[in-house]
DNA sequence: ACATCATGTTAAACTAGATTAACATCATTT
DNA sequence: AAATGATGTTAATCTAGTTTAACATGATGT
């Protein structure tokens, strides 16, 4: 159990004192994934706020003909699950896989209420959290409008290159909104433009 | 100076009290503006998280080509602004202009710092807020990528029926990440289709 | 060494949505 | 009532990205 990298994580934002480190280490759970292993699926209530601590997620879900789509992935520090589902306990729209093998710090639903309970300025280092996530998410809604297919990979390329090297194509198709066929093509473009 | 409706829109999220709510009246500011003016403009700093009273805004930007590209609307009860500019006191990606006129409660950024501080569950509430809005941003993500024009459309008018109403079309085009000629076939094929 | 499964490529035919441009409607001002 | 400007429509042509299907490569296990 390595839960360092969170505190490491966390510094920068806010400082934290020994008993509250303690206190937070006491209420979260540290847990291994091997590749292929589900954190969240799709119609479960996700029970967990989960941090990378190492290996590498993808959130998708399936449509109504069975395909899948990727949303989001997850690295080395940063945080991942299906929010709508966890802050309302409803069903979840989304699933989290692993596509290595994964270790995650889990907040559940119960604790992080209670850790905010006895640690209020934890509601302000979520808070903060949360903003930079939502500006992230409206920033994608506009690339996905106003860039091309070919400048949205290569925006991907230039921003997670730690990313792209380490998982399958035809997912950072889905990732993008495109078919694989389409960025094989893309690629073989750029390939020759140089 | 009407300040109630941001009241009654916490009031189901937490509890104020009246010392509370006279010290969050005293660090906003209400403000009328008329239809047509902007609160924020692409590349000034966003100096204000804004709760509609009354009115009508849309937050666009505009592209290289001086195209608009609509990124929201916001009418009586919703929270408008350039988040990632407001957080960060950087230069802001887009405009929020109103058309309509439009009464807004501003909390600037100075002020809202020091309502967290003297009241700190005002972290809390806003936390949620900032997650709800994540959680909205991610799934209209997700709809982008899943459902056609038409149906992204068809969305739009059931969930947003009094924006549909009362902004021009071309608006909701630009919304939709359509052009107002394919919004107007759409609304033809649909007409007849019943 | 070979078999299998996962991943990636190529190319032809197709479609959703864009572009352009001409015209229509409606409200406001003069 | 005519003129202007803002908004909406129609239709032809065009293009970015999809679909389908056949083939290629590469890794893993036996």
């Amino acid at each position: 159990m390595n839960i360092q990298p969170l505190f490491d994580y966390i510094k920068p934002l806010m400082d934290l004192t020994a008993e509250e480190e303690a206190l937070l280490a006491s209420k979260v759970t540290y847990r291994k994934y091997l590749k292929g292993q589900y954190v969240v699926q799709q119609g479960d209530i996700c029970k967990y706020e989960c941090f990378v601590i190492s290996g590498c997620t993808k959130t998708f879900y399936l449509d109504t003909e069975g395909q899948e789509h990727v949303i989001m992935f997850a690295i080395e520090n940063w945080w991942t699950a299906d929010m709508g589902s966890f802050i309302s306990q409803t069903p979840a729209d989304y699933n989290v896989q692993c596509l290595e093998n994964t270790e995650l710090i889990l907040f559940s639903y119960e604790n992080l209420e209670l850790l905010y309970k006895k640690i209020p300025k934890l509601e302000r280092l979520f808070r903060q959290i949360v903003e930079r996530a939502f500006v992230a998410s409206q920033k994608r809604i506009v690339r996905n409008f106003s860039l091309s297919a070919k400048d949205r990979y290569l925006y991907f390329k230039n921003q997670y290159p730690q990313i792209e090297e380490r998982i399958p194509q035809y997912l950072v198709a889905s990732f993008l909104g495109i078919t694989k066929e389409f960025l094989s093509k893309i690629k073989s473009q750029l390939a020759t433009e140089n």
